[in-house]
Formats: C-alpha cells, sequence, structure tokens
DNA sequence: GTCAATTTAATTGTAAACAATTAATTTGAT
DNA sequence: ATCAAATTAATTGTTTACAATTAAATTGAC
C-alpha cells in the first residue's frame, strides 16, 4: 500500500498566499501608522476615495465583505473623523456611506505616504505586473470553483 | 498645483492578495468541511503532520503566529481530538503538540480530499509555478522592508 | 390596497490575528 | 548559590471576517 507523498507546508500555494498576505498586512499597518487607519480601513477608505458617496451594500460589492464585518469597521471610521453615516431618504433601508471633508483633504498625503513605502519594495514593473497576473489567474479559477460549489 | 492620480483598487497588489486570500480561504473551508477543520487549522495541521512532535514556539516558527493565536487555535484542535498538549518534562515552559492516532489515520483522507479539489481548479503546473514565484518574489521584499522598519 | 417575498443593515456568535502584558521557568553572570 | 535577564505560553483587549438571524422598509403579485 502506497503511502501519500508528504505535502510540503513551504510548497502550498494557499500558505504562499495567506503568508504574503500577513506580510501585506504588517507592511501597511506600519505605513499606515501616522494615519491611525488599519489595513482593511485603508482599503475601505479606498474605495471611498473612489467612488463616494456609496450605500454600505454597494461598498460591500467591491470589498467583497458583508454588512456583519462592514458595520462596525464603518463605525470606527466614523468616530475617528473619516466618513458619515446616514439613511437614505428614500430608501430608509439603506445607509449612505460620505467622506468629511478631512478625509478628502487627507487623501494625497496617504497617497504619498503608502506610495513612497510601495517604492522602497523595489518591485520591478515586471514583478507588479508577473504579481497581478498571477493573482487575477488565481482568482478566476477560484471563483469558478467557489461558484460551482454554492 | 497637480492632482494626485486616482488609485484603482483592482490595480492595486496588496487589495488582489488580500482578495486571492480570502477566496483560498473560502475554498479551503468546503473542501474542508467534511472535516470539520477551518483553513488556519488546517495549515497548523500540515505542519504537524510534517514535523509533530513540535512545541507551540517551534509550530508557531514555521506558521508565523504566536502564542495569542495558537494557544485557542490548538485548544479547539485539541478539543476535536486532533491533537494533544502536554508540557514538557525537560522544560516546564514549553507545551508539546503531538498528533492523536486519529490524526494519523485521518491524514491521507484529508489530503486526498484538498488534492482533488484543488485539482478542479484547473490550473496547469506553469501557472501553480508562476504564481508560487510572484509569491516569493514579494515575500522576500516584504521581508527586507518589514526587517528594516523594526 | 393587502400582504407575502425581498432587500438592506444591524446583531449575535465563533474563529483568527496581533499587540501588550503576565506568570512561570530556565539560564547565566557574578 | 543567588538573582537579574531571558524564554515560553497563556491571557487580555482590539480588530477582522463570516455565517446565521433579526428588524425594518420596500416591492410586487394578486
Amino acid at each position: 500500500m502506497p503511502k501519500t507523498k508528504p505535502i510540503r507546508l513551504d510548497q502550498q500555494l494557499c500558505f504562499q498566499v495567506y503568508t504574503a498576505n500577513k506580510k501585506f498586512n504588517h507592511f501597511y499597518q506600519q505605513a499606515l501608522k501616522p494615519f491611525d487607519l488599519t489595513y482593511p480601513q485603508y482599503i475601505a477608505m479606498l474605495t471611498l476615495w473612489q467612488y463616494a458617496p456609496l450605500s454600505v451594500k454597494q461598498l460591500g460589492e467591491y470589498l467583497h465583505l458583508d454588512s456583519g464585518t462592514l458595520t462596525p469597521l464603518l463605525k470606527r471610521l466614523e468616530s475617528h473623523g473619516w466618513i458619515t453615516r446616514s439613511r437614505s431618504e428614500s430608501d430608509e433601508r439603506t445607509v449612505i456611506i460620505e467622506l468629511t471633508d478631512d478625509a478628502k483633504n487627507k487623501r494625497d498625503n496617504v497617497f504619498e505616504r503608502v506610495n513612497s513605502c510601495f517604492d522602497i519594495l523595489g518591485l520591478t514593473p515586471e514583478e507588479k505586473e508577473a504579481c497581478s497576473q498571477t493573482m487575477s489567474t488565481i482568482e478566476t479559477k477560484l471563483d469558478s470553483y467557489n461558484e460551482s460549489h454554492l
């Protein structure tokens, strides 16, 4: 009876992605320290700087997050003065997220800080492109698997 | 005064990695459902199947996790009968994690299940290799940045 | 127009992750 | 041998993430 080949942890794609994500997390957490933003909060702000105003649902579609995650995160962003939350008048079910003036003013500062840290990483355009390409491939395959196994 | 270029969320590497990780998480969570293992628990078990017995500290070094994360995770694995936890006799500070017979017996079943799901993804060897390569590059760069900014 | 079905956000409960602290043990310098 | 420093896990507190449920508002079928 043949023994299954051992699975080497460091060769598992999932583990590499899992680890890379944690390191990205740490990297951005450091870069964002001056702004009192966590990494997920920064990602939410990125979306809002691009598309605000947005409903919680719309924001969740961009981020693939539900209200269970977003409601508390948005309350924290609100209490730190980044956003406002208000019920829509035309549809009382939806909550509209808007940027504060302060958040609009800080936008360029945050981008500058994050970009300069990212530049220090020293990824070549080719490396960035390769990474982006790879992630897209993985996502596409995972999507089609995940969708067929609801 | 030139306006900063808008940052497109879907072009941010960090966001792609963040998203891919979540989708991997979902993918493995599904594949592992029959075994009552979460994805992080599975990653811990992978390490233990390869190296057990291990101390909490040693396991943490493989996984880049500290006792704050591992202690509760290991307690759950223990309560589900995957592992045992016991103080080392030679050094009462360290806790030794060992596999139960049940865990050893289930090893091949888990691998078979996970591998067959992974195969369905349909990643070519080239794609796998490209992904692995990319992740290594990213990790190396992030490591050197993170280490220089302690 | 009424009421069941749907939609939206919030809530509840569980698991991860990490920083900071604590408690116990071991090591090592003297 | 003693005691300060270092090591190891556990604990505490905060934030994410997600499943499942709840509450309120809206839509639509009739």
